[in-house]
RNA sequence: GGGGAAUUAGCUCAGUUGGCUAGAGCGUUUGACUGGCAGUCAAAAGGUCGACGGUUCGAUUCCGUUAUUCUCCA
């Protein structure tokens, strides 16, 4: 059976039973401060778990894309070296909400594996969680049961509280859990030792395939258990590796999910697949890491210099590490495998098809970029061997310096070292780590304190699309400390506070009563929940407040945030429809719109976009809202779904015009254009491949702007004493000046060369030398330049140049370097000893130096004074 | 969020106890040689040393702030 089908049949085979089948979740999670990436299939679900959401479907069947990258699951390390690690990877799993429990999930999945994929039955092994006295748990006696119908008691083996009890984190929702193991050993292994004694030893051909958690506890911050009221069921089988078991194959990288990308890896690198252990893990690496970055662009995930983005970086560079060193490969060409990938999985995951051009574009300036950074590090490593070639150890502290600053891999470091006879002080890189570590983590470290829970409540109710203030109670908060600051987080019953995401900023205001007014500085939503945050507590908890949120603030942030929709669709009627949103930033002040676009925009069409936006203003259009629609429904109306975003099943809808701009969007808006005012774009700039930015201001704003503009121009026009022709008159100036300028430089030049012939003059030789001591009427760069000049004319040359400027008096020597070096004149020691006549100091080299002082009065004692060294 | 680094000619980069009136290669322009292309040789132009502030007689160099970029950690 083929990938493409065994994926389908999963999926047929639930939406049998009843099962609504849903799209994967974007790898990138947005509103979680505690994930980056989808790291496995519950994570959408996470809200329903914790009882923030309320349940859709009470039977929910998907693939999931997998990201493990990062946090508790990171397998990037280890990708590669065995046959079955992945960053990227799809997650096949059913769950129930509330509704079937242990008996359907074990009789459904024992049913899907043995009579749909027909895997042998001998070859499956379950285990189940054995009870954990410690957690005052019994044995999971109703799986055990269930189980005992359908398999040989012998193959049901006990498992402990590591291997089968499941914990989201820790507190929350968790539960037993029951594995399906299967043993894919080759048959006369099998008859030779029993599969049972392999399960979690860690045999990579006795494998966990699949695990059905049934989440029945909550799990208390005192470390207690209670029983859940609605019972769950979560479940997940690594797509990949059941393809490995349907397929009798012994690594998922022999399956047909990456034998496409390995043949192709491994043509262009002109190597075998399957001769050698060193390429045949840069292969892997490849083809993994292809797969991971090419769904996180597509996803909207850019690589970038921080967080999320910057994994995705680190991500693309081992890829290219590996090419690099072990297939040779030093010019970018992962970016041409993306066809294969796209041919491959492009029917499934649309996002990568329809993304094609920007992701290739993308991956191949990330791969130059890296490229780049190599060569870089491979100087400065060259460097430092040619300099301290004596010790052949590489200080811990340069390998260090060379990964942490240059983002030099230290295992390449290693690699070109050894070549060269050397080793690494690995100890002192490890220390270099370590503090490293440790610093980050204690800037880093925010303890927030337990939830104090006033009220159950299920759901905070926002009414901020409707309402700037509202009665609220607070249902719960707690208190957070960041390094050097302590705040605290509430939660309300219910609320007109907007919080920060989709790029629009979170609101601020206050809550109010009789006696207390508490600051909200800012509203953040942790997965659905909204968190308002303050520096402080209201005096009496169980009040009703008046949430009253910063009427300013939001109704220019709703200018900027409407005006952006306005942007998106005259950017596509401009450009074109390729434009793709990638990002947007809007708050009070201004909105940022990122887009992949892939030339920079000319003058004419920012004007025409410009144009088409504030006709629009113009024209007023009243804003049409509808609020929990079906998303099929809200496609068909042809609204724009953005990749990368997370919708429910019903989304609201934002129109300004139904012919020309329906957007999928939970931000606050005007209720008519008109309100926008104005819209001036202030710059273009390109941020990444094939993406570029538009930063725009609106309202008082964009009218600041013009007026400033205006008045810039009116001060000119005042100044110029109103010429006809501005511009003209500015073009003149510019030319006047420069004309004045090099009259300047000649009349200088000329004035310099009159002072010359006539200090030449004045020389008197004594003693064989030409001296001269003498003040002058120039500044210090002409002096110097006077002193170069008479220097490269008069041989055994003795001057000294005294001048004042600015009150101040100041010396310059200039010696004829035959002198410095046969009589052992040093115009710096000079220049010292005559700087206490006009008290100050200097220094300089030994044939030219100045020194700067106070005392006007002491110039002549200083000139009379010069002709001891010559005598 | 925290650390480290970079920013010098159109491009790629040198430039250490603060003072060599700021350099190289490539590119550009001009000239010579050649029938032309190309090339060789010679010469020239091109710098607010990222911005602002401080220390100093003097700052590309030292210190602080800031901007941008790179990089590592969380």
């Amino acid at each position: 059976m083929d990938s493409i089908s065994i994926r389908k049949t999963f999926l047929d085979f639930f939406n049998s039973k009843q099962h609504q089948i849903i799209d994967s979740a974007p790898m990138v999670v947005k509103n979680d401060p505690t994930l980056m990436f989808t790291n496995a299939g519950m994570n959408q679900f996470k809200d329903i778990f914790l009882g923030n959401s309320q349940i859709k479907y009470n039977r929910i069947a998907n693939t999931q894309k997998c990201l493990r990258v990062s946090g508790k699951h990171n397998d990037l390390e280890e990708v590669g070296k065995d046959t079955y690690h992945h960053t990227m990877f799809e997650m096949l799993g059913n769950w129930s909400f509330g509704d079937y429990f242990k008996n359907e999930a074990i009789e459904w999945a024992w049913e899907l594996l043995t009579d749909v994929y027909k895997i042998n039955k001998d070859q499956l092994y379950i285990t189940i969680f054995a009870g954990d006295s410690s957690e005052g748990l019994e044995k999971d006696k109703e799986a055990f049961n269930y189980w005992k119908e359908i398999v040989p008691e012998e193959r049901i083996i006990l498992g402990s509280k590591k291997d089968n009890f499941w914990e989201m984190g820790d507190t929350g929702p968790c539960g037993p859990c029951s594995e399906i193991h299967v043993d894919i050993r080759d048959k006369s292994e099998r008859e030779k030792s029993d599969g049972a004694s392999l399960v979690n030893t860690g045999n990579p051909l006795v494998i966990e395939i699949w695990n059905l958690v049934f989440i029945e506890f909550n799990r208390k911050q005192d470390g207690s258990l209670t029983s859940l009221p609605a019972k769950h069921v979560d479940t997940g089988m690594g797509f990949e590796r059941l393809c490995m078991v349907l397929q009798n194959k012994k690594s998922n990288y022999d399956t047909d999910v990456f034998q496409p990308l390995i043949n192709e890896i491994a043509n262009r690198a002109n190597v075998k697949y399957g001769l050698n252990e060193n390429t045949d893990i840069a292969i892997r690496v490849i083809a993994d890491h292809l797969r991971a970055i090419s769904f996180a662009i597509a996803d909207g995930q850019l690589p970038s210099n921080n967080k999320a983005g910057y994994v995705i970086r680190r991500i693309l560079r081992r890829a290219v590490r590996y090419a690099y060193t072990f297939l040779g490969v030093k010019v970018p060409f992962i970016n041409e495998l993306l066809p294969t990938l796209v041919n491959q999985m492009g029917h499934v995951f649309k996002e990568i098809k329809s993304q094609e051009i920007i992701i290739k574009k993308v991956i191949t300036e990330e791969e130059n970029a890296f490229l780049r950074t190599l060569s870089k590090g491979i100087q400065k490593f060259e460097n430092y061997i040619s300099t301290s070639y004596e010790k052949k150890i590489i200080d811990g502290s340069f390998a260090f310096e060379l990964f942490d600053t240059y983002g030099f891999p230290i295992d390449l470091t290693q690699l070109m070292a050894e070549e060269k006879g050397w080793t690494i002080d690995m100890s002192g890189f490890n220390k270099g780590m370590e503090e490293q570590k440790t610093r980050s983590r204690s800037a880093g470290a925010i303890n927030a304190g337990d939830w104090i829970v006033l009220q159950n409540t299920e759901e905070t109710e926002f009414v901020g699309y409707d309402t700037l203030e509202a009665e609220v109670n607070i249902i719960k908060y707690r208190k957070v400390k960041s390094k050097d600051k302590e705040f605290f987080q509430i939660v309300l019953d219910k609320t007109p506070f907007y919080a920060e995401s989709g790029g629009q900023v979170g609101d601020k205001g206050c809550l109010l009563s009789i006696n207390d007014n508490i600051v909200i500085v800012d509203t953040k939503k942790e997965n659905n929940l909204i968190v308002h945050l303050a520096d402080e507590l209201p005096d009496d908890l169980m009040k009703t407040y008046t949430a009253k949120v910063d009427i300013d603030k939001r109704i220019h942030t709703a200018d900027n945030h409407s005006a952006t929709h306005l942007l998106h669709k005259a950017l596509r009627i401009v450009l074109g429809n390729h434009i793709e949103q990638k990002g947007s930033y809007v708050d009070e002040e201004r909105l940022r719109f990122d887009f992949s676009h892939f030339s920079k925009l000319t003058d004419e069409e920012i004007i025409n976009v410009e144009k088409i936006v504030n006709e629009k203003i113009r024209e007023n259009i009243h804003i049409e809202e509808q609020r929990n629609i079906p998303i099929e429904k809200a496609k068909e109306l042809g609204a724009v779904a953005l990749f990368g975003e997370k919708y429910g099943d019903f989304v609201r809808l934002i129109a300004f015009d139904t012919n020309f701009s329906i957007e999928l969007c939970g931000g606050t808006h005007v209720d008519a254009t008109g309100n926008i005012g104005l819209f001036k774009i202030v710059s273009e700039t390109a941020i990444a491949a094939g993406v570029r930015r538009i930063e725009a201001i609106t309202a008082d704003k964009a009218i600041e702007y013009y007026t400033s503009q205006s008045n810039t121009i009116d001060e000119i026009n005042k100044i110029l004493k109103n010429p006809k022709d501005i511009i003209k008159a500015v073009n003149n100036l510019i030319e006047q000046n420069n004309n004045l300028q090099k009259q300047l430089d000649e009349f200088n030049k000329e004035k310099t060369k009159i002072v010359k012939t006539e200090l030449i003059k004045k020389i008197k030789k004594i003693n064989n030398i030409n001296y001269l001591a003498e003040k002058v009427n120039l500044d210090l760069k002409n002096i110097k330049d006077l002193a170069f000049s008479i220097k490269s004319e008069i041989n055994d040359l003795f001057l000294l140049i005294a001048t004042e400027s600015d009150g101040k008096p100041s010396i310059s020597v200039m010696i004829s370097e035959n002198l410095v070096k046969d009589k052992g004149l040093n115009a710096s020691n000079i220049v010292k000893e005559l700087a206490k006549e006009i008290d100050g100091s200097g220094g300089g080299q030994s044939f030219f130096a100045t020194a700067g002082g106070k005392n006007i009065m002491g110039i002549e004692s200083a000139l009379a004074k010069s002709i001891n060294y010559i005598n």
